[in-house]
DNA sequence: ACCTGAACACCGTTCAAGT
DNA sequence: ACCTGAACACCGTTCAAGT
């Protein structure tokens, strides 16, 4: 009664997935902390490849929807790329879990193409709302200039989970954050 | 005859991780490569996290020298990190294939401790050759904003290796690192 | 010293069968 | 509409047995 399956299932895989991969994700597992069989969880994403791919799909939207508002929320770009940072730091405190893309993409040739799509689209995403956020103050960059550094900036947040994550030490993505600052690659 | 097993195992190992991660490995495919049974695998490592351990470990290693390599053939510190950076490009060149430990960073939970003391030691040798790089030139930063720069430089070229390996783009590495040289990120 | 076949408990997937 | 048990070919691992 209290909801349905269908995102019973979503929720406890994308835990699962941002703590041990998409190859770390097992459909046995997942049905014993749902409640159900495994063939249950084949009625609601017939294979593995449907499931990792609708995991990708909310991401991305509810990433949009978060950082979009960020710019709705404020003028100051330094406000809105501290708060882009601290998205990807709440995945690391949350029991040292990383980005459901993030670590989908390290897994890049174990990924169906449904997944390797929707992983993709979460990269396009970002680098659009940076661009986006760069654009507001006036610079002298060129448009491919300033797609470069969001992708450069997309890059090293991504880098800098993945090596903290490693370590299982927050603070080496706070130090990382605040280098790239000091260097200039973050406004 | 043309060479021990144990060499053997550990080269067809390497390049099934760094293309499909630690949990990509598979003793029976990698028997199939080698040529013998999955059980022959276990008599050269016990199991698959000795295995996984070797080939960190050998890693970095090799990695150590051939960084100390390039200080030695090179007092300037520009071209000592363009190496550095075509070292992880080289990887990407090789059918799209990621850092060894970085991948597996991304595998973290998955990982045995043995494994995971080993991945770690790879950002260690890193961040210390970084480090020595950086202090070669004068410069008014303490120590530890020149050990926090190292481990940022790193943390970003890992993140470059990730996303343009997702995107199977080696032009976004490219693009990605010569954004963080224009930012001034990279020497 | 090195390799093997057979067994174990796992995995994703399929499907006929149940309600 | 939703769930299940049983089967399939996979997986890492163990171990007694071979040479």
């Amino acid at each position: 009664m209290t909801g349905d399956t269908k995102a019973t299932i979503m929720d406890a895989a994308r835990a699962m997935v941002q703590a041990r991969g998409y190859n770390g994700l097992s459909f046995r597992e997942l049905a014993k902390d749902v409640g159900v069989k495994s063939a249950s969880i084949h009625y609601h994403f017939p294979t593995k490849g449907d499931l990792g791919a609708a995991l990708a799909r909310r991401y991305s939207d509810e990433a949009v929807d978060i950082f979009n508002g960020f710019l709705e929320a404020s003028q100051d770009t330094e406000t809105c790329i501290k708060k882009y940072t601290d998205v990807f730091r709440s995945a690391l405190s949350n029991n040292n879990r990383m980005c459901l893309c993030g670590i989908m993409a390290a897994e890049h040739d174990d990924l169906p193409p449904e997944v390797r799509a929707e992983v993709d689209r979460f990269t396009d995403v970002n680098v659009e709302w940076l661009v986006k956020l760069l654009s507001r103050g006036r610079s002298k960059a060129t448009a491919e200039e300033t797609r470069q550094r969001a992708l450069a900036i997309f890059a090293a947040v991504e880098g800098a989970q993945l090596v903290a994550r490693g370590r299982g030490d927050i603070a080496v993505y706070d130090q990382t954050i605040e280098a790239y600052r000091r260097a200039g690659l973050l406004p």
